[in-house]
DNA sequence: CGGAATCCCTTGAGATACTG
DNA sequence: CAGTATCTCAAGGGATTCCG
C-alpha cells in the first residue's frame, strides 16, 4: 500500500502501485460519474444513463465507459433478448465498494471549492 | 456533496460538481504521485523528484504538472534566488489534506488486485 | 433501442535543443 | 540546476451514418 514502484501485472497491463490500479478504474472521464448514478439510484438503462449525463454527447464515449467498467467488474450488464434491445445496468459488488471513496472526493471537493471561490 | 449536475464555477472552469474539482485537481497523471512523495518523504527539490518518479521521461511533463499544483494551492513553490538554480517543493496543507483520500484508494486499489490478479 | 463503423480534428505527450 | 521552446506523431474524442 504504497505508490513507490513496485511493478502489478493485471490485465497484461503494468502498474507501479496500487494506486495506479485504482486510478486506471475509476480515472476514466465518465466512469466516476457513471458509478456514482448506478450507486445511488440503482439499476438504470442505456438511455437513462444518457441522459443522466447530458454532458456525454455521444454514445461512442458512454458505451466505451460501460464496457471497460463492466469487463473490470465494476458494472453489470444485464442483456434482454427483446426487440427493440433492452440493457441494463448496475453496480457489481466492487463497485459499491468504490462508493465511499467517491464521497470523500466529491466532500474533499466541496471543501476546496468553498475556501477558492 | 452530489454528482448531480449543478454547476460551480472556479478559475474560469465549469464543474458539474464537486467530484469534478477534486478529479481535475488529483487526476493529472502524475499529480497523484508527485503528491504522495512530497507528502510522504517531505519537501523534495526537482531533480529528486524526477528521480523519485522515473517514469516521467520528460521534465516537461513533471514541471507542468508541478505548475499546475502550484497554481491550485496544493503544493508550494520556493525558489532561491542563486546559481545554480534551487527549488523546492512540498505539500500545501490543502495538498495534506488529500494523503487520506490518496490512502484510500491505495487500499481499494490493493483489494482490488488481490481479488483480480 | 442500443449500439458498431467510419471519418476527422484537436490535444497530449515524446524527442531534441537551447538558456538564465 | 531548473527549466523553455519547437517539432512531431499517436491517440482521444467529436460528428455522422448505418445496423440487428
Amino acid at each position: 500500500m504504497s505508490l513507490e514502484r513496485c511493478v502489478l501485472n493485471l490485465k497484461n497491463k503494468e502498474y507501479a502501485c496500487t494506486f495506479e490500479i485504482a486510478m486506471d478504474l475509476i480515472g476514466g472521464k465518465w466512469k466516476p460519474i457513471i458509478i456514482w448514478h448506478l450507486g445511488s439510484k440503482g439499476t438504470k438503462r442505456f438511455s437513462e444513463l444518457k441522459k443522466l449525463i447530458p454532458k456525454i454527447t455521444q454514445k461512442k464515449m458512454l458505451t466505451q465507459q460501460l464496457r471497460e467498467l463492466e469487463s473490470d467488474k465494476l458494472i453489470i450488464r444485464k442483456v434482454y433478448p427483446q426487440v427493440p434491445p433492452k440493457v441494463e445496468y448496475s453496480l457489481a459488488e466492487l463497485g459499491e465498494s468504490l462508493m465511499p471513496i467517491l464521497r470523500m472526493m466529491c466532500n474533499w471537493g466541496e471543501v476546496y471549492y468553498e475556501k477558492n471561490r
